[in-house]
DNA sequence: CAAAGTTGGTCTGAACTCAGACCTTTCAGC
DNA sequence: GCTGAAAGGTCTGAGTTCAGACCAACTTTG
């Protein structure tokens, strides 16, 4: 019955209505799909069209984001048919920088990503497990899977994680959860470019992963969130010492 | 090592990079802000350029936005000082209204929210119920809890409704997870207003937002989980009948 | 080898968005 | 009553974004 807005909430919905301009938007969703190797190395990119299509973008907008992408060295483009634009960037292996040259905000956003991602990644194992995955479903499970446990370079590895992540959240079919696992995904992949990477770590995570799968392809869904619960707090440890 | 791309990830992940114009965006945010109940009936928003400002968009577009709304009915301005935009809005009623005349696209929506509102909410439970509150936080929730248990009309519960759900969203303090608790519910929203209402359904709900809030400031996060797993079934399966 | 088709490259005019300055109205306080 | 402050109302010029048409390069196909 007040006639006073609902003070505390009004700070934590009004929210800004767009991040960037499109351009920048661009630039940056291109180069964190990228980066998180939804692309690989050598591969093609859809037609300037198609993908200005896809990111609801005029062409000359996407035009520029390509542009600099090609300026900045992750991708090459040539003419004709056939051609195309593709990707040059190598993964980038993950080494300690500077992560000390944060600002407070990005440690902020950074601490928060990893709270939200404890809830979202079980979330989606969870509902992966209860789905009735197709045989197609289970195999590209299974590949993702593949793939990480068998990344010899931690680049490769770094970038095959991210996409055993992102595979397991479009085996959901849920568009808003796709969305958030990939920018979870992304924020974690900038917090691990700035730490080394131990070779323990990275069998602890393997083992995790599989168990994972297993749990997934079972149906055994609780089963999977708690898997995915604890290969969310490990990794979290690991990263809140770094950012604390 | 294949060159080809995440054929299937692609799709899932290269979305559109921004929904609509700016003008557009502050339209839907606002009156999401209104309907949900963080502004009631008779309070003020924030000045033009504070609003401007949170929505990081130009005082332009802003004033766009809000002539919008005005000319829907939902806020009145007043010139001078003392003065500014107040809601006019009387909450709806819900009701029966042409759920059949829903566009496929947006079933899809619909029921992607009831999903992700699944993972998102008992999420949010879990990790407020973890978190060290403060008296003014406790108190906040309890607060927005009563508001809910008391509300006599539909309308007005479901307003209080949503008001709760956003406060302990916001109690985490997470801002991906106060997002993507908005969204939901604005979506939740727009699905509960074309389907009635049984006081049946309303004492159930308020039992189970009873000891959610128990929960929560007792700290038992797992059991702050399920209840809240319990209550988004419930009202999805209240639902999910209505969008087939 | 020529034609057709696909792709990136370029240009244009309209619409949208922005930042900021300035005006007008209204109320609170002296 | 003045006066100052706070709010909405108005205007301008620059920057961004858009849709669409058209050009140029290159490959595939007949």
């Amino acid at each position: 019955m007040t006639a006073a807005p609902a003070h505390d909430l009004t700070e934590a919905v009004l929210r800004p209505v767009r991040g960037h301009h499109a351009f920048e938007a661009c630039v940056e969703q291109l180069a964190t799909t990228i980066r998180l190797g939804v692309y690989p190395l050598g591969s093609t990119l859809p037609s300037e069209r198609e993908l200005a299509a896809r990111l609801k973008v005029s062409r000359a907008t996407l035009r520029e984001a390509i542009a600099a992408l090609r300026q900045a060295g992750l991708v090459q483009t040539r003419r004709g048919r056939g051609g195309g634009t593709v990707v040059t960037l190598k993964p980038r292996t993950p080494s300690a920088r500077a992560a000390a040259r944060t600002s407070a905000e990005r440690r902020r956003d950074w601490l928060d990503a990893l709270d939200f991602r404890r809830i979202v990644e079980p979330g989606a194992a969870h509902l992966a497990a209860r789905a009735q995955l197709s045989e197609a479903a289970r195999a590209q499970l299974e590949e993702a899977h593949r793939a990480v446990a068998s990344a010899r370079k931690p680049a490769q590895h770094r970038q095959a994680d991210s996409r055993f992540h992102l595979t397991l959240a479009a085996l959901t079919g849920s568009a808003r959860l796709i969305e958030a696992v990939t920018s979870v995904q992304a924020t974690l992949h900038e917090m691990l470019l700035a730490i080394p990477v131990l070779e323990a770590n990275i069998a602890h995570s393997d083992r995790q992963h599989a168990a994972l799968v297993r749990a997934v392809l079972a149906g055994r869904a609780d089963r999977a969130r708690t898997v995915m619960e604890e290969h969310c707090d490990d990794t979290a440890a690991l990263l809140r010492g770094l950012v604390g």
